[in-house]
RNA sequence: GGGGGUGUGCCCGAGUGGCUAAAGGGGACGGGCUGUAAACCCGUUGGCUAUGCCUACCCAGGUUCGAAUCCUGGCGCCCCCA
């Protein structure tokens, strides 16, 4: 086992806070196995880079020898985590809930080791508390103390609705970490509060009280707008290889380091040079970003993989030239075509106004060749056989119904 | 319990009887430029084979030649007083 400086050092790395330092030191210190808990909210079914970011550094913990508990929170969904939000969220039903659950888990083991991850669910310990002691729990907060944190200021002050039971959510989570006598609990930059809610329970307890780790909001392929899957600026664990890779190529230049850091496996100190190299100018930031975009490529589906997506994204997008594989529309062709009900048809567009509009503005080819915008109506031939395509990267082949 | 306010397109937000498929902004999409980056410029942004027709401003009725705009009832949200 590394000493407790150098355990450190890793786990610095990259985090946004880490409060308070040095009693994290003083755990690590101790030489037995840590517990990381993470707790996750089942209500996003598919999970993306974002929240691949706390599952990373917990890898870490485990790669250091530390011990998580991954805590699905089932039962504090009926809440609904208000982190961030500025309105109630609807709760979620049972069934949902399990369903998002066992696809979060999954996805989680695409990069945490199962055989140091226990799985525990919230409801194990919330669901049967009584009343009595939802009295004694909510006794140990203060209103003061709860309207402190950043959203539900803003809220209260806007005049925007906070129901009763959002508030209760901290304190649910909080009791999560007495329940499994987390060490470290992470969390996104927005859970920092609920962290230290943990942390301030556990005290008031009379447990040794959990170490906050914070990670920094990535932000998504916009990097504007956080990631996630609402914002559509999201990259899913789950997607196809070259989605998955022109998504990463999209990300601006500014966030490359940070993607590096956070989102692959690459050791701080490579990643540092990288860095330095971007800086100074000595490395092109699209050799940085196409390295970039084959370690997150790797890292879900495989190196060979990832060399593949790159060569189908240069294709197209460097040599203008239509991907290998293109889907087939099979289409009952008159003499003369209604381009947009095609383009509709073919699922290249939503409706025949867009259609329409994506011809008017210069947006539609066929075999390459940009469609005049007043031509409404092609011939047969014209089609027939052809590659369509509607903006950078959606493409169909057309072929006639037999 | 009482009083007041508010509800518009993906989002924010103007409009308070006709000229409004609804200003402006954001976002998104398309084009140009490029490194499919960012920035920037231009365009589009309800549906319909379409000089027109249909559906739309929380919902249901009503007034009117004509309503997002006025009236009645309902629903949602917010604030203040108690």
């Amino acid at each position: 086992m590394l000493s407790a400086d150098e355990q450190l050092h890793v786990i610095k790395s990259g985090v946004a806070y880490l409060v308070p330092e040095d009693a994290m030191r003083a755990k690590l210190a101790q030489g037995r196995p840590l517990v990381a808990k993470l707790g996750v909210d089942p209500t996003a079914p598919d999970l993306h880079l974002g929240h691949a970011v706390p599952l990373r550094k917990l890898r870490q913990f485990q790669d250091l020898g530390h011990e998580v508990v991954l805590i699905i929170g089932d039962f504090t969904a009926l809440i609904g985590d208000p982190s961030g939000r500025n309105s109630t969220r609807p709760a979620l039903s049972a069934e949902e809930i399990e369903v998002n659950a066992q696809t979060y888990i999954e996805q989680a083991f695409k990069i945490l080791d199962p055989a140091r991850t226990t799985m525990r669910r919230n409801s194990e310990w919330l669901a049967g508390l009584g009343f009595a002691d939802l009295i004694r729990l909510t006794s140990r907060f203060t209103v003061a103390r709860i309207l402190e944190r950043d959203d539900f200021q803003k809220r209260y002050r806007e005049g925007v609705g906070i129901s009763l039971h959002e508030l209760l959510y901290p304190m649910a989570q909080a009791y999560d970490s007495v329940a499994i006598r987390a060490d470290v609990e992470l969390g996104g930059n927005d859970q920092l509060f609920n962290l230290l809610a943990g942390r301030e329970l556990m005290e008031k307890e009379g447990m040794e009280p959990q170490v906050c780790l914070t990670l920094p909001l990535l932000e998504g392929t916009d990097g504007i707008q956080k990631m996630s899957k609402s914002y559509g600026n999201y990259v899913g664990l789950t997607d196809e290889p070259a989605d998955m890779f022109g998504k990463m190529m999209s990300i601006p230049d500014e966030l490359m380091v940070k993607y590096y850091r956070l989102c692959t496996a690459l050791p701080v100190e490579e990643v540092d040079v990288l860095e330095e190299q971007l800086a100074s100018g000595g490395l092109h930031p699209n050799l940085a970003k196409r390295r970039l975009a084959r370690e997150v490529v790797g890292l879900y589906h495989s190196a060979e993989i990832a060399v593949e997506a790159e060569r189908a994204f240069d294709r197209v997008f460097k040599e203008r030239d239509v991907p290998e594989d293109i889907p087939e529309h099979v289409a009952d062709l008159p003499g003369e075509v209604f381009l947009p009900g095609l383009l509709k048809d073919a699922g290249l567009v939503p409706s025949n106004g867009e259609g329409r509009r994506m011809i008017a503005g210069g947006g539609v080819r066929i075999d390459g060749q940009q469609v005049n915008a007043d031509a409404l109506n092609v011939p047969r031939d014209r089609v027939l056989g052809a590659v369509i395509q509607v903006g950078k990267r959606r493409f169909v082949r057309v072929v006639a119904r037999s």
